[in-house]
DNA sequence: GTTTAGCACTCTACAGTTGAGAGTGCTAAC
DNA sequence: GTTAGCACTCTCAACTGTAGAGTGCTAAAC
């Protein structure tokens, strides 16, 4: 075997050596594994040239190596063989997934459920980013003499409401001109481009009627906002008892937003975030493997789980490519309603 | 002073300097902490009598004593002052707590968020819990030709909306006749008894309408159901980290129906509940301060901060008294609309 | 030029030892 | 009932020695 193919091929059984046992590995440890025709002396001098590249590592002078970040994402980009969950396995996640779902948040927090069962990692699911998605319909419901409530249907299925009080006595005929009103502005409209400004605009366009509408469209917009918040279904706390990352991914959980955000920020496709290439610092020990759900054909909300460096990282790829897909269909079988 | 008194004192001389610094107390240090006119063998004999009794224990022979949970309720129930949140403190949760909240949601995640600020503590706030609450109102939005979302008001201020289906075509007509038969049935009804047989029965009751009411009955039960799900806030996930009881603590919380169940078992004042004194094991080493809020005068959700037996009890009740009775404050304002 | 055997070297993990310091329980006297 | 004095116990931290694992280097073999 040529050299550089051997030493791709050492790299690879270190790390599938490691991830499996958590000892760094020896030159000795290696031939008997990986089933190498050298000698331990050849095996050495490839593993002092991988750990001079930085692939590898020694945690001390006379202990084996360890594989790097560099390692790490090397074997994933040019070693790892994904095999897809098999049938079986596909129709299980489908049934969990779709067990007791009447509504999009229960599938997702299945999924994440679901996702630290498979993979004993913790696991997030995210709601639709509302950025890509429309007003469909504004309805009004009564709720007191001088209160009611919007609801707001988004393209993307997302349903909000909100809350809103007015000086004046709120009657089911004042709610059937809201309706008429705001529906004609509103429909189509991405909810990105709902805002203050916006609705001043909206505003000033009703004449008489801009003296009754202030609190409603305030409300339209809270609703708007609300459905463009992503927010985070999360499953398996407990694993970070005892953890040696745990500590910092409770700090990283502390703050809602940030793990939205950092979520959001994960590729658009099935992925692995490893180490470093994360965008928060408490994640710098971690891998996070990650794939998108898709409403209407395009990327919504996505999954992931996160776990220790030293993960199977062939199993968690198909685990998350499989439940990604699931999690798609159900959803859209849900949303066109 | 007399013997009796002299322990008690002593007792609670030990509570609090073993709060303040973690370290098992020897008799010297005592003497010159609670400033007693007694020698130190006096306090021995004490101390080993206190020991007997269970109140006390000593980690190995050569150490100080460290308080039982027998010696902390003790000392909670018969030694402790506690000195009301000042008029300056109370001010500033009041106002904290109403920041930017618009929903009675945010104002409990806002008091989970402040009680862990406050306390360096983990800490939960419980939405009301339903049982004792009624259908105010029900109302129906349509979503679709086919599909439509029922909303239900319940007497607690409580808003929930479910989406259903149906065969046949929507109209506002037909929305308008379930809007006037259901509230017929429903209006004043508790929602613990919205249940299956109930809709049933309800349902024959409507001759020719039983055909078409079907699925907007069960999306009116499934609001109630959810309207009477207690949901949970928490604060202070990140505190967990390094924490002797964190593991536990993490375990407790990876159920969140057992979070719910057990916060809704405290009891219905202020109150300090104690390592085994918990209903689950999970807290049999920590510490449990908690606070009811009320709606409309009546017990409603429940505030509470866990930490280590070891805390300020006298400082943690002041808060929670206070918080409590801003956010009843708060919430009764918000729903009386 | 590449591979190998052999050997000296380095480092960790674990177990055992030691001494200082803290705090106790007991006893005899007040 | 209270106190002084003293022997005793236990922990903690620092230090030591040993076994084991694994390396890097060198000189010889392919």
């Amino acid at each position: 075997m040529e050299p550089a193919a051997r030493k791709k091929r050492i790299l690879s059984a270190i790390v599938e050596s490691y991830v499996k046992t958590g000892e760094p590995v020896g030159s000795k440890t290696l031939i008997s594994e990986a089933g190498l025709k050298v000698s331990s002396a050849t095996v050495r001098n490839d593993m002092a040239d991988l750990t001079e590249r930085g692939y590898l590592v020694q945690p001390h002078t006379s202990a084996g190596r360890v594989p790097t970040q560099r390692g790490y994402r090397f074997y994933v980009d040019n070693a790892l063989t994904v095999k897809p969950v098999s049938e079986q396995g596909r129709m299980y996640i489908s049934e969990t997934l779709a067990q007791g779902a009447d509504s999009p948040e229960n599938v997702l927090q299945n999924a994440a459920n679901l996702l630290t069962r498979l993979t004993d990692c913790i696991a997030f699911a995210t709601t639709p980013n509302g950025e890509e998605s429309r007003v469909r319909k504004i309805s009004f419901v009564p709720t007191g003499a001088h209160s009611a409530m919007a609801v707001l249907i988004a393209s993307n299925g997302v349903i909000k409401t909100k809350l809103f009080r007015c000086e004046f006595l709120i009657t089911p005929e004042i709610l059937t001109v809201f309706d008429n009103a705001l529906n004609e502005v509103f429909a189509g409209v991405r909810l990105s481009a709902i805002n203050r400004p916006f609705i001043q605009t909206a505003a000033a366009g009703f004449g008489d009627l801009s003296l009754l509408l202030p609190s409603a469209l305030i409300a339209v917009k809270d609703a708007s906002d609300l459905a463009r918040e992503v927010s985070v279904y999360h499953s398996g706390l407990g694993l970070l008892a005892g953890d040696a990352q745990g500590d910092r991914i409770l700090t990283f959980l502390q703050n809602r937003h940030d793990v939205a955000a950092t979520l959001e920020r994960l590729p658009l496709d099935t992925a692995v975030t490893i180490g470093r290439e994360n965008s928060r610092v408490e994640l710098a020990y971690s891998a996070v493997v990650s794939a998108r759900y898709r409403i209407d054909n395009s990327p919504a909300g996505v999954l992931a789980v996160v776990g220790p460096l030293r993960m199977d990282y062939a199993k968690m790829l198909a685990v998350l490519d499989c439940a990604g897909s699931c999690v798609s269909e159900l959803l859209n079988e849900m949303i066109d309603v």
